[in-house]
DNA sequence: CGCCAGGGCCATA
DNA sequence: TATGGCCATGGC
């Protein structure tokens, strides 16, 4: 086995879990939500807040929404004070582009990603995360399972963010969709098998794994 | 009960 | 550049 190809993992993974068509989310702008809301957060706090607004989760409502109210509203995501306040600011970015998903997919990726990350809430992975979401950019995205896989793994993608997205880029086929789809897998394993505590009765990456027998 | 979850900001050295 | 403290809720 050659475990430091990315795409045995991938390949492993996918012939377990199939095509999974990611992100839980309708439009662009609840993924750009989705994004915000789950920092540091789990998925279920965060399914709750979107259940919160109701039909009406669009940028506009956002926008006109008294701060109280919208705190209110993200609560059970957690940090609902700062979150707030990254919501209105990441609206207003997506208002200067008048909330048409088409104008911002017409940028160049490099730029729109300078922009999202002058956003205050902003930071490499949640802007990452809504350039493949929410607009289809090929960039990849670094979280704490992809960050948790490669320390479990034989394979050297480096400390920082920018590192091990440039590992993970330089390493795969250039493509939204397959940036999408192999995070999804990662993170749906390690929901399931990598996770802190581990549990790898069943683990699809079974022995490509560094530590699986040290735990 | 304590631990943890799909981070990011800010102060400090 | 690189740590450390802080933010907050809900599931287990």
């Amino acid at each position: 086995m050659r475990n430091d190809n990315l795409l045995t993992i991938h390949d492993a993974l996918f012939s377990h879990y199939g095509n999974l068509h990611w992100w839980p989310a309708k439009t662009s702008y609840e993924v750009m939500v989705g994004a915000v809301l789950t920092q540091n957060t789990a998925w279920g706090n965060v399914e709750k807040a979107i259940a919160n607004f109701g039909a009406d989760l669009s940028p506009e409502t956002v926008a006109r929404m008294e701060l109280d109210a919208l705190k209110e509203i993200i609560r059970p995501a957690g940090f609902f004070n700062q979150k707030a306040l990254y919501l209105k600011a990441v609206t207003a970015w997506f208002q200067s582009y008048g909330y048409d998903v088409r104008q911002v997919k017409r940028q160049p990726l490099d730029e729109i990603r300078a922009e999202l990350l002058s956003v205050k809430g902003i930071g490499q992975e949640t802007a990452d995360s809504i350039l493949l979401y929410a607009f289809g950019f090929p960039t990849f995205v670094v979280d704490a399972y992809t960050m948790r896989l490669c320390g479990r793994f034989p394979i050297d993608a480096g400390k920082t963010y920018g590192a091990v997205k440039n590992y993970f880029q330089a390493n795969l086929p250039k493509s939204a969709e397959f940036y999408n789809q192999f995070h999804a897998l990662i993170v749906i394993n390690a929901k399931e098998h990598c996770r802190k505590k581990p549990v790898c009765d069943g683990c699809p990456l079974g022995a490509m794994c560094g530590k699986r027998h040290e735990i």
